[in-house]
DNA sequence: TTATTTGAACTGACTGGTCAGTGTGATTAG
DNA sequence: CTAATCACACTGACCAGTCAGTTCAAATAA
């Protein structure tokens, strides 16, 4: 499934998923829903087989049918999980909230406000798929872990979204040199999560605003001019 | 277990640990060692406790001897690491970069200085114990935890030293009063876990300066004017 | 003497994974 | 039109192994 090399590396965004039978597509779903929600809850070991399937009403030889053992099924759950995040982070890239960019012509917005969209982005995520984010930051940082190159790919596709975001940033901005891009992405990218999740767990009656401002306390660190061209 | 109220709620912060045996405590102490590696890499429920006993180099009977279940094991190790964590924490609260300052009398340095100090420290904790970042970033945000009342109590510890950095901070400094400052200490308590075991996983490259400079945005962020009192 | 540790056996519940078989809609043969 | 065939998605009982926790007599340390 991984080591497939005879392709000459086409970029191939799912042309089976359509051409697959409803009734697959709709157990997969399904199948990711329970196990987002159980895995989130009580962590990829603490949950079996059975309940996930118990709590997607389908059968345990089901779920080895559509994935080949609970760990691939952890897998494709953490790729479809930053699938949607991803989107929903761009989204705001194609100006979502300029009023007259043309649309799909990139982001033609101040990049600051940008970033305070997207990151009101990632706080909705969290918000409402808080199982995704327990999973990540369980699962992320463990040392020989079975979803190593899995987390490292993933990781790096949503550090590049962000990185695009604080590169627009930095050219329309003059910007704190001595800050590494790097270091600052990850601060950004953790701070989601960690807010995010925080305010579900133990401050629930912080606003999502709250959140998105005190994420952005880093970029406005980080550029050196308080004062942006705003009227 | 949760519903005992017959007792008026005495505080009770063992009085027993310094009266222990010696041989108990160095006992206690590699339990503590050799689960924190273990459960740090694999996670509570993927270390089992002949795992644990045979890595302290003790027979598993001694672990149920010392601690009750591996429940309470884990929920003492908690204890354990947040314990050293804010010893750490707290060592810039007396002015350890302050040279004249009388020591032992509170800080008397640039609450700012103080604060990167601070952060300086917990990029070396993480640095020396990522094994409990790890345990602490995969169980912390579990709905129905184990250690729900255990994580509560440990986050308010720490956050109460954060936040009396960002107090110092904001009564020396005019800051932003559209951050709520609950938000804020959310967000620099999780980039410090974050950005800290993301540098050991991902970045080792990464300076300890770096990240404590991507951190330490966050505040610049939360001042308003950027010059400081200073002559 | 007393507190602590050992080591090994044991229990009872649980777990990931397997596999022979079922249900069904579509296709084909007669 | 009817029956046979096929591929696919799914089923659930079953297996071999694992794990937390218990028990206890013997050894060891303070």
């Amino acid at each position: 499934m991984s080591s497939r090399d005879s392709e000459p590396r086409r970029e191939d965004p799912e042309p089976v998923k359509k051409l697959r039978p409803a009734r697959t597509t709709a157990t997969r779903q399904k199948l990711f829903d329970a196990s987002m929600e159980l895995i989130g809850e009580r962590g990829t070991a603490g949950v079996t087989v059975d309940e996930i399937a118990a709590a997607a009403g389908v059968s345990k030889g089901t779920v080895y049918y559509n994935f080949g053992s609970k760990s691939d099924l952890i897998a494709q759950l953490l790729r479809h999980g930053v699938d949607i995040l991803k989107a929903r982070l761009l989204v705001d890239q194609d100006g979502a909230l300029s009023d007259g960019g043309a649309p799909g012509s990139g982001s033609r917005q101040d990049p600051l406000l940008a970033m305070e969209a997207m990151i009101g982005q990632a706080m909705d995520f969290m918000a409402e798929y808080p199982s995704f984010a327990r999973l990540w930051v369980s699962e992320n940082w463990r040392t020989p872990s079975e979803w190593q190159g899995t987390f490292t790919l993933l990781r790096a596709e949503l550090l590049a979204v962000i990185g695009d975001a604080v590169e627009n940033v930095a050219k329309a901005y003059p910007v704190d040199p001595s800050v590494s891009r790097g270091s600052l992405e990850t601060a950004i990218f953790g701070a989601c999560f960690v807010v995010g999740l925080d305010r579900q767990t133990y401050n629930p009656e912080r606003t999502r605003d709250q959140s998105v401002a005190a994420i952005m306390a880093i970029m406005r660190g980080y550029v050196l001019k308080p004062s942006p061209p705003r009227g």
